[in-house]
RNA sequence: GGGCCCGUAGCUCAGCUUGGUAGAGCGCCCGGCUGAUAACCGGGAGGUCCCGGGUUCAAAUCCCGGCGGGCCCA
């Protein structure tokens, strides 16, 4: 099932490791939960499941499993949970979208039951793909069999039992709030839902100017960019501290006088285009405070006549600022937090004639039944004509649209219900402090937004949602009741449908409870769904049914580590944040790893309309799993954007085989020998190291504890590189060139042992650390090399530990002298190519000047190597300056001075004539496709002397490299050899060989 | 308007905490190896370290001010 002697396909090894994983029943024994080891606690991020996992999410969930596998391999056992969230909007506009529903009362029309079914159909269409591409063919080991579900009656009742709770409190309440409305999907939105919803949105930017009702001839001139808030204007607002002037103003042929703040006159009069105007009269906002206007809609909206009393005047506000406008803002209660805070200061009438879907009710006059949007075109066009509009520019800004469906937002008066939060502010602040987040250069933003919390609206219009569970008494709507648990539902019935317990906590089956108490005996249903957003927020507690399983949940609280994009800050990190520690008085986390988010590879955001989403499963049929994975590890840090190129996918699909090719090299070599661990054990030839071996022993486990070091600090990207560069740089780049020599030997001697003793070892380790970024490929290798080196090592490598960082192996001077060597012998092949001799052809000698005389003299213990690589009969490491003479090349380096001789004498030319020739043997042999270990005879005819003089000087030599019997010089080959005709240097040479 | 991150080779990124002659991989060009072989290895070209100023004997690195990109908050 897993042999190494076939051809490397990442697809093929990773399909034969899933079935070995599925029939040996792997994730399952990987998770296993015995209660005798530590504990590593992750709570699962439930993705929402409304769309196909894209290379976002598999970014994201890749992290979990590297970190989940990590803790496993150190020796935890891993809580590793699934979860899926599944209310909320996100499910219903995506059913909504399938349907073709434009607005909430064709779902009226449809029927709320059949949308409720209709909504969960779609969760459990692609809760599949989730369960597939997003999570088992990742390798992602969560267990989803007993995966928590936000949809799940179990799941539910802990979001009401939460909510009972904060009611016992007095935190739960209900009131008028302005609120920024999706008129599209006809709802409030929370704060943390408008934060992920500000885009860049051009509006009309009017000056308007309210005639005053005290002056003869005189305006306010007020600035807005909400046109249709007009019509619900009741004040205007200036600043107390603030000089205001009345200007004389020439404007269309007509001079009147016109209000704006002292410091804005110069700019507003250029801007308006009047060319004569003079400050008349300077008043500060605090004296201007009571003076009347007449509504410009006083005519058109006639509800404004019954306000003439109460409102219509001058007020005055500290927000008010000069940065934008006149200085004079106008106050429309309904449609602005601010403003409606100054209303109810003054006692002003809250207007709202907007609906929840953004259209005028007939309390609007004129502009009754008509959207939000043309009415702003409408009232601008009104007001130009009747001479009441200043000016007219557009502006682009930040407007917050609905983080669903894009739709620009509304802000409007209704009647919510909240968890008043804020009193907690500084609760939660101390609770965050204690966690550990990473990178702690994103603590601020958090702390920032907990800063400036206000109460969160959980109220939602909507239907696919946990019910708010509160009860109004029919006959006094002031006593309210708020229901825990389904035991509790039931007790209290009065009236209740027939379903099964995951639709009844639905509407609209919960819309038909009724409950009667002593106190009340009709209770009627609040017909609100909740924020979708305290449903993930209580996981804590509801992913292990934590009321019930009180045990079980007190072990696992607080979690070690929570996991999700920035944009959870605001959304899920806050929401567990807030739910725990208005609960339990705690944070459910430790740590939080906060990731970047996914671009494609100009920078720009994924999006289906840009069409430039890579999906999961495009993603894997393409690459396999193993290579995006290490891709999207070793690529930038976890809290970096990163830019996702798939062409770049190529680059780890070739780490990844040079991987392979290092343990095909092994393992060929070790099985041709009968090497065994158990016998050949590193202890046994400690004593017998090559310098080699312990350099490359220091380098493995040096780099070991900077991988432990790494993953301790969430630097994924870092560990991943340390790790790459063992596989890369240390053991093919470097220790398998240098034991290649004493690996080819046949005898069985004492250094290959060494050699097969050193590089199993660290093999293995490579392996487990490796697993944690490519857990397929590593499998395939444990089982094709290492379990059958060793068979009764553990079933998998999943199942194996980390080997311990061994400090006495750590010799950084060693290190040091073997990156040096490198480095020289870099440069005498620069050196080579400059003066044009081939590696293939011998130098008579190798100086080396170090300034460093501890690093010369380690250096020169090892010249040996570097006579190999260099292909050079001496080298010489001095520290003293050597000459250069005429027959040298030289440089001056980093490293210190090296030079190579050129002279080529005879001697040199007959061995390079040697290489040259059993270059072209080994050409031939696999040119014939010979095996390692067949034999040849070789036949060569030529009438170089040279040549024939190099043949019999260095045979032996030849025919030890190219596994020669015999070397025959003749003038007639064999018919049956194999021929080819060779130019060596200008040299003709035919060649024959054939196999005995 | 405020805060945070980023700006280094054609591309993707290290280096910056603790100043000391600018690095890697990919791509490109050239070469080697042919006993890991549809694999492996070496060399080369390529940079105004975003710009300007300051501190310093010395700045990619520290400080200040810009510019550009991204994220967040108002």
């Amino acid at each position: 099932m897993f042999r190494i002697d076939v051809k490397f396909d990442l697809k093929l090894v990773e399909e034969s490791v899933r079935r070995f994983w599925r029939e040996n029943d792997i994730p399952r024994k990987w998770r296993e939960v015995t209660w005798r080891r530590p504990l590593f606690k992750f709570l699962e991020g439930p993705p929402t499941a409304n769309g196909y996992p894209h290379v976002g999410h598999i970014r994201g969930r890749t992290y979990k499993d590297i970190v989940l596998r990590f803790w496993k391999l150190r020796g935890y056992d891993v809580w590793a949970q699934g979860g899926w969230d599944e209310q909320g909007l996100p499910v219903e506009l995506e059913v909504e979208k399938k349907l073709g529903f434009k607005s909430k009362k064709e779902i009226e029309q449809f029927g709320l039951d059949k949308f409720a079914l209709e909504c969960s159909k779609l969760v459990d269409h692609y809760l599949e793909w989730w369960k597939k591409y997003g999570t088992e063919l990742l390798a992602l080991w969560l267990d989803l069999e007993h995966a928590y579900e936000t949809r799940r009656a179990r799941y539910i009742e802990h979001v009401w039992s939460f909510l009972r709770e904060v009611w016992k409190r007095g935190l739960l309440c209900e009131d008028y709030r302005v609120l920024p409305y999706c008129p599209r999907c006809e709802t409030a939105l929370s704060d943390a839902e408008v934060e992920q919803g500000y885009e860049d949105r051009e509006d009309p930017s009017i000056f308007v100017k309210f005639p005053s009702r005290d002056e003869e001839n005189t305006y306010y001139v007020i600035w807005t960019t909400t046109p249709w808030t007009l019509i619900d204007n009741e004040a205007i607002a200036v600043n107390p501290r603030f000089r205001y002037a009345k200007v004389k103003v020439e404007w269309r042929g007509r001079v009147e006088y016109w209000w704006v703040a002292e410091d804005l006159v110069h700019v507003l009069m250029g801007k308006f285009g009047v060319g004569s105007y003079e400050i008349v009269e300077t008043r500060l906002g605090e004296e201007l405070k009571g003076r009347r206007y007449i509504h410009i809609f006083i005519d058109d909206v006639p509800l404004h006549r019954e306000h003439e009393d109460r409102a219509h005047y001058v007020v005055t506000a500290d927000f008010v600022t000069l940065e934008m406008g006149t200085g004079l803002v106008h106050i429309a209660p309904a449609h602005g937090p601010e403003d409606f805070e100054v209303a109810r200061k003054y006692g002003l009438p809250v207007t709202n004639t907007v609906e929840a879907n953004g259209y005028f009710n007939s309390l609007a006059g004129k502009y009754s039944g008509k959207y939000w949007l043309d009415v702003s075109k409408q009232v601008i066009e009104d007001l130009e004509k009747r001479e009441l509009l200043v000016y007219k520019e557009s502006i682009l800004h930040r407007y917050p649209h609905c983080w669903r469906c894009g739709t620009p937002l509304i802000y409007r008066a209704d009647k919510q219900w909240f968890i008043r939060v804020s009193v907690l502010r500084d609760k939660l602040l101390e609770e965050l402090r204690k966690v550990s987040v990473f990178p702690d250069h994103l603590r601020d933003r958090f702390e920032n937004w907990i800063t400036n919390l206000r109460d969160w609206t959980i109220s939602r219009s909507r239907v696919w949602g946990t019910p708010l569970p509160v009860w109004r008494c029919r006959k006094d709507p002031s006593k309210i009741l708020v229901i825990g648990t389904l035991d509790e539902l039931r007790r209290l019935a009065k009236r209740m449908p027939e379903v099964e317990d995951d639709l009844l906590v639905h509407r609209p089956w919960i819309d038909q409870v009724v409950l009667c108490t002593e106190d009340c005996d009709e209770w009627i249903r609040e017909p609100f769904v909740l924020d979708v957003w305290l449903d993930s927020g209580i996981a804590w507690i509801a992913s292990v049914d934590g009321i019930r399983n009180r045990e079980l949940f007190e072990k696992l609280y607080p979690y070690d580590l929570v996991t999700e994009g920035i944009d959870q800050t605001r959304g899920w990190f806050y929401s567990l944040l807030a739910t725990s520690v208005l609960w339990m008085g705690k944070a459910p986390y430790r740590s939080i790893l906060i990731q970047g988010h996914v671009v494609d590879k100009y920078g720009q955001k994924m999006s289906k309309s840009k069409g430039n989403v890579i999906w999961a499963h495009d993603l894997f049929e393409r690459w396999g799993v193993d290579a995006p994975r290490l891709y999207i590890a070793y690529k930038v840090a976890p809290w970096d954007t990163m830019a996702f190129d798939p062409d770049e996918i190529k680059e780890t699909v070739r780490v990844l085989s040079i991987l392979w090719n290092i343990v095909k090299f092994a393992d060929t070599y070790m099985t041709l020998d009968k090497f065994s661990p158990k016998t050949h054990t590193l202890d046994k030839y400690l004593d017998k190291l090559a310098p080699e071996d312990r350099w490359i022993l220091s380098r493995f486990h040096s780099r070991l504890s900077r991988f432990l070091e790494h993953m301790s600090k969430y630097e994924i990207h870092l560990a991943a590189r340390e790790w790459i560069n063992l596989v890369v740089e240390d053991l093919s780049h470097r220790y398998i060139r240098l034991i290649r020599r004493r690996v080819w030997i046949e005898e069985e001697t004492e250094t290959k042992y060494a050699a097969y003793a050193v590089l199993y070892q660290i093999l293995k380790g490579t392996l487990i650390m490796g697993s944690i970024f490519v857990p397929h490929l590593t499998e395939y290798l444990w089982q094709a090399f290492v379990r059958k080196i060793e068979r009764d090592e553990v079933e998998s490598v999943h199942l194996s530990l980390l080997p311990q960082v061994e400090t006495e192996y750590i010799d950084e001077q060693l290190e040091k002298v073997f990156d040096t060597l490198f480095e020289i012998f870099s440069e005498v092949a620069n050196l080579r190519s400059r003066a044009g001799i081939k590696l293939r052809w011998p130098v008579r000698r190798v100086m080396v000047k170090l300034p460093d005389e501890r690093l010369a003299d380690q250096l020169s213990r090892v010249r040996h190597l570097l006579e190999y690589l260099a292909n050079s009969k001496e080298v010489v490491v001095t520290t003293q300056d050597f000459e250069c003479t005429p027959d040298m090349v030289c440089s001056d380096t980093d490293v210190g001075k090296i030079g190579i001789t050129r002279e080529l004498d005879k001697n040199l030319l007959l061995e390079a004539y040697a290489r040259e020739l059993v270059r072209r043997v080994q050409f031939m042999r696999s040119k014939v496709n010979l095996n390692v270990e067949d034999k040849i005879e070789i036949y060569v005819d030529t009438r170089d002397d040279l040549i024939r003089e190099s043949l019999s000087r260095y045979g032996d030599y030849i025919a030890t490299e190219t596994r020669a019997s015999n070397i025959v010089i003749a003038s007639d080959i064999p018919q049956d050899c194999y021929v080819m005709d060779w130019e060596i240097e200008d040299k003709k040479v035919r060649i024959g060989i054939r196999k005995i």
